[in-house]
Parts: C-alpha cells; structure tokens; sequence
DNA sequence: CTCCAACGTAC
RNA sequence: CUUGUACGUUGGAG
C-alpha cells in the first residue's frame, strides 16, 4: 500500500483535486510563462506523457523563479516560483503526503497545518501564561526555507516515505535550480518559499525539534520556524534559549535569528500578531495593531475616482477580514460586547469620517456610557470608522487604541 | 460535507 | 505582473 505512494499521487481523484487547487490560487506563471488558465489545456494533451514520467521515476522539475517581495518588516523576501506544472505535480505529492504525516507531527505545532490555527496556538500560549509561565524564549530561525538542508531533510523523509519515486522527485525539486534575470544558477540548500510542498517539508524537517522540547517537558507552541516557550522565570527562560539554540544549530543545521529571537515576558513580546499579559489577557500586538491604523489611514485618504458608497464598502470588507482574526484579542471583544448593547438600544446607525465629537458625546451620555470610556475630540479626528459587518456594528478611534487599550464604540445618528 | 467567488490574518 | 500553505469572515451553487 505505502509502496504504492506514487500510484495513489497519480489517482484520478487526486489528479483533479490538485488540478483544481492550483487553478484556484490563479497565481503567477514560472520561468516557462505557462499561466494557471492553461493549465486544463497542457493537461489533456501531455496528462497520459506526465503520468507515465511520475510513475517511471523520470519526471524532471523546472527551476523556480526567483521573485523579491517586501515583507512588513523590512527587507525583502525570495520567493521561489515554481511552473504552474510543478506546482500541480507538488499538489499531488502534498495530498498523499498530508494524511501519512498528520499523525505524526506534534500536538504543539500549529503552522501550515489543515485542521490549526492561530487562534489555537495563542489559545494554548494563553493556557501556559495562565498557569503561571509568563516567560517566553521567543525562537525564530533564519532564513528558515532559504536554509533546510537538503541531506538531513531526505534522510528524514528515508524514515517514513517507503516510495523512491516519491522520495527522488522530492530530492530534485530540492535541487530543481532557481532562475535570476534569466540566468538559471543551481541551489545547494533551501526549499523554495512558494512551493506547495514546502510548507510540510518545513514542517517534517522541524519535527524532530517538537520531539526534543516535548523530551524535555517544556511548555511551547510552534508555529513554523516561530517557537515559543513558556517558562516560570526570567532565569529559566535564560538557561533554555542558550541551551536550545546550541541544540538546533547543531542538530538541525539552522541558525537561530539573533535580533528576533529573545526572552521576556509574554507582556510586550509577540505571537502570531498578538500579545499576552501576565494574566493572561489577550491583546492585538504593537506591530500588528501599527499595520491596522497605516491601512485605515490609507483606505480613508480621498480619492478622486473613488465615491463614498465605494470606500464605506471596501472599509467594511477590510475591517469585517481584520475582525475576524483578531477577535481573539480583548479590544475586539470589547467593541463585539459593546456592539451587542448597542445594538439594542439604537436602531438606525450612522457612517462618518470626521469627527462630530459633540455628536457622539451626547450619543454617549444618552446611552449612559461614561466619559473614559469615549475619546476626546482632539484624538479623534480622521480616524472615526465603522467596524465589521455593513449592519455596522460599532465605530473605532484608531488614534485612541493604544492610550486606552481597548477599541472605542461610537454610536451615531440617524440615517 | 463538497465546490465557487470576494476579502483578511499568520508564517 | 506577488508564490505558497493554513486558518478565518461574508456571499453564492449543490
Ligand atoms: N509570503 C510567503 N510566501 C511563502 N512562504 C512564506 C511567506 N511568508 C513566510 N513564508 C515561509 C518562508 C519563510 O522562510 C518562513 C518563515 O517566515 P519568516 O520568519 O517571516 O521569514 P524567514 O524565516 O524567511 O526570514 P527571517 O526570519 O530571517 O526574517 O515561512
């Protein structure tokens, strides 16, 4: 059965399922030009040709595309962007591979994961802090894609993939080159960020790094290269963040991000966009909440060919997106809460980008709501705006958020 | 539960 | 012409 790996990858059903998922990221072609829409084409008319590569062992990848994009940081990201062949022939390994893997993989790993979220790995972050470890060894890897190794990465999957087809076209694809201004230079590490299968050869080659902290005893979470633990103390947390790195630099050949990477507590520090408090409070990060109030002020400069009907539609997508993921956070709780109350106290809301402080102080004052609760009108202008669904549900004052630490509601008149 | 479209976040 | 995995929100077809 396991020695048929390469069959089952082949198997009409999951020919077509991977077929489907390729040509629904609509992503950008590789260095042969060759688009997603095209895909349904090349198929039928070389589909039997491939199969029959895969199936003999002689399949050969094209190098990748060598793209930089910003990341929010700074700096810049090397995407690797496979042929949109390739990416269909890595879909179809991931498929099969997925389901062998899944049990195997740690508990306390959250990244790239189907069935895991953010939410579960700051859930379970939040149940260490809660139990009195409110100090972190915050671990990030270096370039971690761009620096898997090659050799330790195919010796670990020699344990558990028994298919040498399998296993050889997972090694070329390591070794499928990469293409820079048209010139095609090979690669000697790495797995390309924007391969489909990289995220779970990520994954594999990280595991055994679960395994060592799980054999410790150690309170953590990992999400990708991102690995946090939760210890009691600030001398604790000291001792395991040397003694870790020395481990995956010599066990896993990867080096350990020095300016990312650092102890503290859970106050202040990072995870997945939020931040935990000794109590175990969960708030949306600095950084994060920084990326939010740059885009809202962007989305309400004026625009020309933009009418107002327009961006109130685009800001409810936007925020409703936001919302959603950082409903963990206790501000947006806050606002949810409030929304609810406010709700059943008024009917009619209303939009409004500047600011109408008078308006909104009476608003409060008949609903009752104190006035801390509220901002005041110099901190208020331009930064008004209407949370979550179109029903809106509450207003937010960017400029207030990080003062007050929560999202302030506005209520408004009537339409 | 599967699939389609739009959007957001994490890495 | 910005790739990938995963999760989530809204809407739609079964
Ligand atoms: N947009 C993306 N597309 C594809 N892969 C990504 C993307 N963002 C992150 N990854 C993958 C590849 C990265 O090596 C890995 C960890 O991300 P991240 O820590 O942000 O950067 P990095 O590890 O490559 O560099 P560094 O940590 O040194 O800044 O996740």
């Amino acid at each position: 059965m396991i020695e048929q790996l390469m069959e089952e990858a082949v198997s009409p059903e999951n020919w077509h399922t991977a077929w489907k998922a390729v040509v629904s990221n609509d992503g950008a072609p590789g260095i042969d030009g060759m688009r997603c829409s095209e895909l349904v084409e090349h198929l039928q008319r070389h589909g039997e040709a491939i199969r029959a590569k895969l199936l003999a062992g002689r399949y050969t990848p094209s190098p990748v595309l060598r793209t930089k994009i910003p990341k929010p940081g700074g700096g810049e990201r090397d995407l690797g962007i496979p042929t949109v062949m390739d990416r269909f022939v890595q879909q179809l390994l991931l498929q099969v591979l997925t389901p062998i893997y899944e049990p195997r993989f740690s508990a306390r790993s959250y990244g790239f994961r189907p069935g895991r979220s953010t939410h579960d790995a700051v859930r379970q972050a939040q149940a260490y802090v809660k139990e009195g470890k409110s100090y972190v060894i915050d671990l990030d890897i270096e370039k971690f894609f761009d620096r898997v190794n090659h050799n330790l990465l195919m010796h670990r999957l020699r344990e558990t993939v028994s298919d040498v087809r399998v296993r050889t076209l997972i090694g070329r694809y390591l070794k499928a080159g990469v293409m820079v201004n048209g010139v095609v230079q090979d690669n000697e590490e790495g797995t390309p960020q924007g391969g489909p299968l990289s995220p779970l050869l990520a994954n594999i080659y990280l595991d055994p790094l679960d395994w060592e902290l799980e054999g410790r005893g150690l309170a953590y979470v990992r999400y990708a290269d991102d690995c946090n633990i939760y210890v009691g103390s600030a001398a604790a947390a000291q001792r395991v963040l040397a003694s870790i790195i020395g481990w995956i630099e010599k066990k896993l050949r990867l080096k350990v991000n020095q300016t990312k990477s650092g102890t503290g507590p859970t106050t202040g520090r990072r995870l997945l966009g939020f931040s935990i408090n000794a109590r175990g409070v969960i708030a949306i990060a600095q950084k994060s909440m920084a990326r939010f109030q740059e885009k809202v002020r962007a989305l309400w400069r004026p625009q020309r060919h933009r009418g107002n009907e327009e961006m109130r539609e685009e800001w409810n997508q936007y925020v409703r997106g936001w919302c959603s993921h950082f409903a963990l956070a206790e501000e947006v709780r806050w606002v949810k809460r409030a929304d609810g109350w406010i709700r059943r106290h008024i009917r009619k809301y209303y939009w409004q980008r500047w600011h109408c402080a008078q308006g909104r102080l009476h608003a409060f004052q008949r609903l009752g709501i104190s006035r801390h609760h509220w901002v005041s009108a110099r901190s208020s202008r331009g930064a008004w705006c209407m949370a979550g669904s179109p029903a809106l549900q509450a207003a937010i004052s960017v400029a207030s958020l990080r003062r007050y630490g929560y999202l302030m509601p506005s209520v408004l008149l009537a339409r």
